[in-house]
DNA sequence: ATATTCCGTTTAATATAATTGTCAATCGCG
DNA sequence: CGCGATTGACAATTATATTAAACGGAATAT
């Protein structure tokens, strides 16, 4: 998200020190440190206080934090966003940006050895395609059954039941794309 | 900024309860039963989990809660905001209201005995008014003095330097309005 | 009636945000 | 230079958000 630098520019923007800030906002020069490094994620409470006091609205901040967010273009390892529900069975989904405004889903996908993603009914429309990078993976759509390989691929309706389960030894790494974005 | 009552009905009409929203955010139910009844505030975080699980983006979540905040009506004594900083020098400030969003701001002040707003020179435009509600003040506005008892008011342009100092024994309530409200 | 399941709430333990006090670096000003 | 004031950062403590595990109520099934 990036609360910190988005609230770093603002203060400046209106000739605030940390301090003068903090001292409108009632809180202290150093959670307002640790907040514009990212090294904590503020409660609303305290957003609220500190935005109140330059001011400016939370409904504004964050309107213009999440345009930010939709004109990034390189993401670092790191800020690729985990979406598997805690890491459900050694399966994870790794998303590349905010899909929500886009119309591409890109993620990378990691399955331990012998993660299993089930049997899944989706239904919504669209395509996904992926690249084996490593390890290896079986996988299963309406019904045929394929071991792929790293630099194989797979292409496929969204609405088709599918399966993804790591047979192997190794842990097994996919690129894979949706469009549109599914949650 | 009731948070709470915003999220339980954004995930109810999503037909969501507080287990399934958990699984998918990756917190706890508990967690949202606190948060939407208002005993804990979110870290900016925690919150975007919940909204994403939804979804909802944050910059629509705050712009809906604020637009209903500013069409509230009724405000319980404990809902005025403190926006006097830290209660400085015995001098309380509780705003009626979300005045950023509003043409009149009303305040609420209490003078400790022996506090002082120290002269101030503001220079916003727009006019202050006010009534002493209980115990007594020294109001000095451009260089004019005078002591107010309960049921004494007073009114004049906001851009005169003025001073509010309790040097009384007992602490003094007012209960004024300014128009545009002033920060 | 009596389990069974799902709901929201609560409590004690834990993780994390916020404070306090201090630091080195920077910027005027004499 | 040398000093005071101000800045942003950091470590240790305190306060608070979050978790994990239980509870009681309401609906449904057995």
């Amino acid at each position: 998200m990036n609360v910190g630098d988005k609230l770093r520019a603002i203060r400046k923007k209106h000739g605030l020190s940390q301090r003068e800030l903090a001292a409108k906002a009632g809180l202290t020069n150093g959670t307002i440190s640790l907040i514009e490094k990212n090294r904590t994620s503020p409660s609303v409470a305290s957003l609220k206080s500190l935005l109140d006091a330059i001011p400016i609205s939370m409904a504004e901040f964050f309107s213009i934090l999440e345009e930010d967010d939709s004109a990034k273009v390189f993401y670092r390892a790191q800020e690729l966003t985990e979406i598997s529900p805690s890491h459900q069975g050694g399966v994870s989904l790794r998303q590349l940006g905010n899909a929500a405004h886009h119309a591409l889903q890109v993620l990378h996908e990691t399955y331990e050895p012998g993660a299993d993603t089930g049997p899944e009914f989706l239904s919504h429309e669209g395509e996904e395609a992926g690249v084996v990078v490593r390890g290896s993976i079986e996988v299963t759509v309406d019904g045929a059954v394929s071991l792929l390989n790293a630099g194989d691929g797979y292409l496929f309706d969204s609405r088709l039941p599918h399966r993804f389960r790591n047979i192997g030894a190794d842990p097994c790494e996919i690129v894979s794309a949706c469009t549109p974005p599914s949650f």
